[in-house]
DNA sequence: TGGCAGCCGCTTGCATGCCAGATGTTGTCC
DNA sequence: GGACAACATCTGGCATGCAAGCGGCTGCCA
């Protein structure tokens, strides 16, 4: 129950046995985090060959990780073209937000009564945030990391496997849109926790509908920020 | 806006420049449609090269295909040992049905004055099915995708792409349950169908959150009968 | 008879090579 | 000067080959 996003997992390291890594996963990491931050610029065309030479493997794993971008729709392959970071659509946006709306709003709903693991979580990613903050490092990915630890645990507890799997696909869309503009004043980012404490405590409480209506309010707030923002 | 399913679309054909199919996407259907129905049973072990040897091509385009269904979970990946069916977990059936409500049930909701070109996919649908159970054809897939149809139709009507892509990946993975167990009487069928029609009704006279409530009844009632047959 | 070591055959991981489709470029002709 | 045709060169699609991990079988030994 750690992994923090989709497949192949790039990040909650722990100490596995240390598998030598395969090549598909190098060639999936290297190419998602530059989709995600925005590296790779969307529109642009990526080329197998390239990637494969700037890490020194063959073609084939990064063409298996191209494929596996297109089915998150990072990517869009064009046969013997080339691959194209998929362009954000005007709608994306939009859809993005209200399918998290959706999907946590109900996970928050459905918390009536305190569940300690639960709030540990929360409790963690707020701290993980403040001390970023506190750091000067609102820039940095730890701020990032944590918000999404933070919103991602109260689907997980949820306990729906189905649903937590496919809201992790989204934040990871979000996150190469949110990359482009995200105008980080530390005054919004305060707000941001402060309103991250009130959704924990309103859950702590047992009160998952007042939890939603709180998550509304914060994700539409963000998100007219944003939006304000690549204007 | 016509895929029936996620990615590599296996209906839906129309005629297209008929482009001569790649191989991946031959193998990508192939192992899919018997995922689906139940010929590859959850729990077996698939071989790349079995597969290859039966499409006549190489190992490379099934070794895609598989990478793929991993993506949609329907397949496991286990490093030098092969490709598992993944195992349907106890969970899944009622994660599916939580999933669907949720997405359903907020699309059809959305539904606030009549929208013609829903109701004409609507009435397809339904007409498909009376066909089917006219011929007798209860068994046959006819059924199965017109309930797809009529289903996806009203998320589809909603607009937002994100969402209907989701919506599709539950169906997908609905199927292969219930290839496991839909005992389909003539009766429950000739009722299902009814539904159908109250639901389209609610609809086109833009009664959305009615048109939700039927919905809900009709996905927990199918889920019942579904779970009884396959004790 | 029970346990263990070594082997054999299976599997996939990945590099490589060949080929064909697609595109931009150049040279020619009007 | 403009349009078109042939070419050069890029792209990916896929077949193939080799190497290495893993499991089960066999045969030895206690």
């Amino acid at each position: 129950m750690a992994t923090t996003s989709s497949g192949r997992s790039s990040g909650g390291a722990a100490q596995a046995p240390q598998r030598p890594v395969s090549a598909t996963t190098t060639a999936y990491r290297f190419a998602k985090e530059r989709l995600l931050d925005g590296r790779f610029p969307a529109g642009q065309l990526l080329s197998e060959n390239e990637i494969a030479r700037d890490l020194g493997i063959s073609r084939t794993p990064v063409r298996e990780a191209f494929l596996l971008l297109e089915a998150e729709g990072l990517l869009e392959l064009y046969p013997r073209r080339g691959a194209l970071v998929t362009p954000i659509s005007p709608t994306e946006s939009d859809d993005l937000l209200e399918a998290r709306l959706l999907t946590e709003g109900h996970c928050a709903a459905s918390v009536t009564a305190p569940d300690p693991s639960l709030d540990l979580a929360l409790a963690e990613a707020i701290e993980a945030q403040e001390e970023a903050v506190g750091g000067g490092d609102v820039e940095s990915h730890i701020f990032t990391v944590a918000d999404r630890d933070f919103h991602r645990a109260i689907v997980a507890a949820h306990g729906n496997e189905i649903i937590t799997r496919q809201y992790d696909a989204l934040r990871d869309r979000q996150q190469r849109i949110s990359a482009l503009a995200t105008a980080r004043s530390r005054e919004r980012i305060v707000q941001f926790i402060a309103e991250h404490r009130e959704i924990a405590s309103a859950l702590a409480a047992g009160e998952g509908a007042r939890a939603r209506e709180l998550i509304e309010e914060h994700l539409r707030l963000a998100h007219e920020l944003a939006r304000g923002a690549r204007r």
